[in-house]
RNA sequence: GCCGCCGUGGCUCAGCUGGCAGAGCGGGUGACUUGUAAUCACCAGGUCGCGGGUUCAAAUCCCGCCGGCGGCUCCA
């Protein structure tokens, strides 16, 4: 039930015209006027009783002896709420509340009736309020799985870890001094603060270099992506997608948001609240996903698997998953509130098969990562774990630590309060030490149960499989705001900062020498876009030097200068950005083909796109 | 959400003890036709984040809001 309380000089109101709902009244109720009443706009909602009433009659006595009333009029107000109960149920509590005020000078407004009214409200601190009232019965549940959630992640406590080499140490005992980069990420999770006062690297360079910015007419942590941002995302995603396929998994697409009121996801929701985006529907409120478990989990639930189909994987590129962090959370590409995440689900049988991919998916996430361009050594482990399952799994815990040979840091709980048992990450540690997790894999015990999410065993019997949640190289926008920040990192470094060819926007810039040169590149390129490079042509009326200049400050992996003699000895001069400094810069003589098959066999099989942009500089906008 | 710092042409910033709004880059035009990290000249471009207040006068001082950054909290 919701209340609006407005304390009045006067109230009047005439009732207009009756609706399908409204209740039978007499002529003496069709109009009235009151001098100093306590109004109390109500709005009766679904799940109220009379234990509401009571409550909400408490709240009227209170108020009104505060403020001194001694008229009430309660009127029916339908507007205060979105979640409404029955008309018939309305009415009853309505009668049944001001049954319980008679002691007060109580008017009630007639229900179902469009009605004039005016108010006057005497504007003093108590003279307005609102209030909420939900029955014992539905608070105390709200109450205790909240308190109870908030209750678990108080008491549980984290005991910390270095398992390495298929030991496992205690945080104090292990030497950091080979590994200052898993110091940084230690100390960043166990006291999680860092006094840094700089915008990070990252957010500068990705609007210099024309990739995402901010969007102030949108709501914050959802950015806009320029062509060449967009192109490189469009690239990080298809290559996750096909990755993940190719491990098995089956594409689907599932809704980007689902009912508050759906009995599976409430609790879920309530456990979590103020965390999402809602949006209003026609009569129903709906949340926005956060990530692609409910979508994919519902249809698990309704489909009919047996044992044949496990370990049975389905996946989806969530674009986006929403979640309203708070905004100071808020940072460039690190922390968005709108994301795109792989996000990849698998059942399992039972626990042996679930660590079977559990190990198959940290070796498909280092894979992914890998081919990204962040390498092992550009990311810490971290594994968290209940500590009943590590007693039950110590031969399996330590033999992770061997996948990757480097120590892995390791949070252990006393009990487990969130849904999984077991998870690892990969997080990136940047230029200002701050750490943040790209690919991670959970196993989950809760959800099949939740979801009656089954699968029928060799005996015919219906069983619960356990979940894996994958995400193999973790949000689309965190894997690109790693690339920037280790590019930052290799120029402080003194080296000269670049993305991996196939990301990189501008593969190749061809630079004619003067404009006699101009038809002879835009050839050239025109035929190295037929073998797919993405190359274009400086044809700016500028210096030879300030087009190096330029190109160099967009981080183009090959530049590429065309005048009398290349014409005459069908050569490029190339300049290779990755066996450069800003000191010397490494330039070589190449055929059009040479270029070609280089950067061939340096893209690999990487997903490849067109250049979304004017092969021509000079007909190219600006976006910053 | 709380605390602190910041917001001036497209970009980076100066101006801020109140008194005509500035520079460099970028853009346009012209000259030059260039050999590996910024060629020269001219021109255009601004409700000083938004709203209110103080004042003869506000980019400048005060209040509120919005946005960014950092810290705290948080991160299913």
């Amino acid at each position: 039930m919701k209340l609006l309380l407005i304390h009045a000089n006067y109230m009047e109101y005439e009732v207009k015209k009756a609706t399908k709902i409204a209740e039978k009244i007499d002529e003496d109720q069709k109009s009235k006027s009151i001098e100093e009443p306590l109004v109390v706009f109500t709005a009766v909602e679904k799940g109220d009783d009379e234990d509401v009433v009571d409550k909400a009659v408490k709240e009227i006595r209170d108020t009104a002896e505060k403020v001194g009333a001694k008229r009430v009029v309660i009127y029916p107000y339908a507007h205060l709420s979105s979640n409404l109960s029955s008309p018939d149920l309305a009415v009853k509590l309505l009668k049944l509340m001001e049954a319980k005020l008679l002691d007060f000078e109580v008017y009630r407004a007639p229900f179902g009736w469009y009605k004039a009214f005016r108010i006057s409200c005497k504007g003093h601190p108590l003279s307005e309020l609102s209030r909420e009232i939900k029955s014992d019965k539905e608070s105390a549940k709200e109450d205790k799985e909240l308190t109870q959630a908030l209750k678990d992640e108080e008491k549980v406590k984290s005991f910390w870890y270095i398992l390495h080499a298929g030991k496992l140490y205690n945080i104090n005992e292990f030497d950091f001094s080979e590994y200052p980069k898993l110091k940084k990420f230690a100390d960043y999770e166990m006291s999680k603060r860092r006094a840094v006062d700089r915008t990070p690297p990252h957010v500068e360079l990705m609007r210099r270099l024309q990739i995402a910015d901010y969007e102030d007419a949108s709501d914050s942590g959802h950015m806009r992506y320029y062509p060449k941002g967009r192109l490189i995302k469009s690239l990080l995603e298809d290559f996750v997608t096909r990755k993940c396929i190719e491990y098995g998994a089956m594409e689907v697409e599932t809704p980007i948001m689902y009912s508050r009121e759906h009995p599976t996801l409430r609790r879920y929701l309530e456990r979590f609240p103020a965390r999402q985006y809602i949006i209003k529907g026609d009569k129903r409120e709906f949340f926005l996903r956060f990530a692609a478990c409910f979508g994919q989990f519902l249809m698990c639930s309704d489909a009919v698997i047996t044992y044949k189909n496990l370990p049975l994987k389905i996946y989806e590129l969530t674009r986006y998953s929403f979640r309203k962090e708070q905004r100071g959370e808020l940072v460039g590409l690190r922390r968005l509130r709108a994301f795109t995440m792989p996000d990849m689900h698998t059942l399992t049988k039972d626990m042996e098969q679930a660590k079977n991919e559990f190990i198959n998916q940290y070796r498909l996430s280092v894979e992914t990562l890998r081919a990204i361009g962040l390498n092992p050594e550009d990311y810490e482990v971290a594994i968290r774990i209940t500590r009943d399952f590590y007693e039950e799994n110590r031969e399996f815990i330590n033999s992770i630590s061997n996948i990757l040979g480097k120590p892995i840091l390791i949070e252990m709980w006393d009990r487990r309060f969130f849904y999984f048992v077991l998870k690892f990450e990969f997080n990136f540690v940047d230029a200002l030490d701050k750490a943040s997790a790209l690919s991670t894999v959970q196993i989950d015990v809760e959800n099949a149960e939740r979801y009656d999410i089954s699968y029928v065993g060799e005996d015919g019997k219906k069983r619960r499989p356990y979940i894996l949640h994958c995400s193999a190289s973790g949000a689309i926008e965190r894997c690109i705001y790693a690339l920037l920040e280790k590019a930052h990192i290799d120029m402080e470094n003194g080296k000269l900062p670049m993305l991996p060819v196939w990301l990189s926007p501008v593969q190749v810039r061809i630079i004619p020498v003067s404009e006699k040169f101009l038809g002879y590149a835009v050839n050239i390129a025109e035929r190295m876009n037929a073998s797919l490079i993405r190359v274009d042509v400086d044809d700016r009326d500028e210096t030879l030097g300030k087009k190096i200049r330029d190109a160099s400050t967009e981080w183009i992996p090959y530049i590429a200068v065309v005048g009398e003699k290349e014409v005459e000895k069908r050569k490029l001069a190339v300049t290779i950005r990755s066996e450069s400094t800003l000191k010397s810069q490494k330039k070589t003589e190449m055929s059009v083909e040479e270029l070609i098959e280089r950067i061939r066999v340096e893209c690999g099989n990487m997903p490849f796109k067109p250049l979304p942009l004017p092969l021509k500089l000079s007909e190219r906008p600006s976006f910053r």
